[in-house]
DNA sequence: AGCAATTAAATCGCGCACAATATAATGGAA
DNA sequence: TTCCATTATATTGTGCGCGATTTAATTGCT
């Protein structure tokens, strides 16, 4: 006989509901900003270390090129960032960080902490889960 | 002086990029049997319980009929399920299992042990993180 | 120098995912 | 019975996310 699962009782469906959960929290935070959740995750690396090229921030954040370039492009429409060709290598975008960008930094700065309440762990348990989280993440790419 | 966050210190980017862990142990996984990770999540639905309508699989797994309509038609294109009207109630769509759909099933049943061999985690350490994460998930919906 | 291999972005096609809206069936109230 | 509110599903438009391919610049090899 074999055996019924159900996702609700899988690891990895806690993952994706979480990963929604996330989502559902973040975005009456960012609505007011203009931004998606995954265009906050770039402008949060954009924030820390500007200038960077397209690369550098699809291997901080895990995305192929195929999935930012159109997203730093609307980043761009919105005069938050700005794509110049870097002339050391004609080949590289570099994307700066504009007036406007840098100003959306201040307005995003309260999210942050909005957030760290909402999961209602103390310090030491967000960092315990988080490390918890890292050895699964390293464990799976092993394991591919 | 503003303090500067980065994405890797970000609880929501662990879970963001243990997702996308998850997919990439997955995929090679269900290649082989022509489904995308979120048709499995759904066939594991309709696996357990079939017939559902699709409020119901929804219902389970979190998603809209908007995201499901499309999804289900996908599968029943590949022979997996039936769709059909609930002549108790016109409005809804009974999901059926066919013989295709049964028979992936027995193909699919190696899939959790290999997944939950990935995480190099045993039983109760399983148990502890979805606990935790569960806790986590309840917290985000209540602050939202 | 000249040509092949590599690298960085961009483009294309497909499949989620959701909000807003549309369509159609149901149930209830007057 | 007629009409209104509700419910179930489907449709549309926007934005990820990836694999495969393309284009252009750079590097390496001879």
């Amino acid at each position: 006989m074999t055996r019924s699962i159900k996702p609700e009782a899988m690891l990895c469906f806690d993952i994706y509901a979480l990963q929604q959960a996330f989502g559902r929290l973040y975005k009456p935070l960012l609505d007011p900003l203009g931004l998606t959740y995954p265009q906050y995750l770039v402008m949060v690396v954009i924030w820390d270390s500007a200038p960077l090229n397209v690369g550098q921030i699809g291997h901080r954040l895990g995305l192929e090129s195929s999935t930012l370039t159109p997203l730093i492009k609307r980043l761009e429409g919105a005069g938050l960032v700005s794509r110049k060709r870097d002339h050391e290598d004609e080949r590289r975008v570099q994307v700066h960080l504009t007036d406007a960008g840098l100003a959306l930094m201040a307005d995003a700065s309260d999210v942050p902490a909005r957030v760290e309440a909402a999961t209602e762990l103390d310090r030491d348990e967000i960092k315990e889960l988080r490390s918890t989280l890292g050895q699964l993440r390293a464990a799976l790419a092993r394991n591919v």
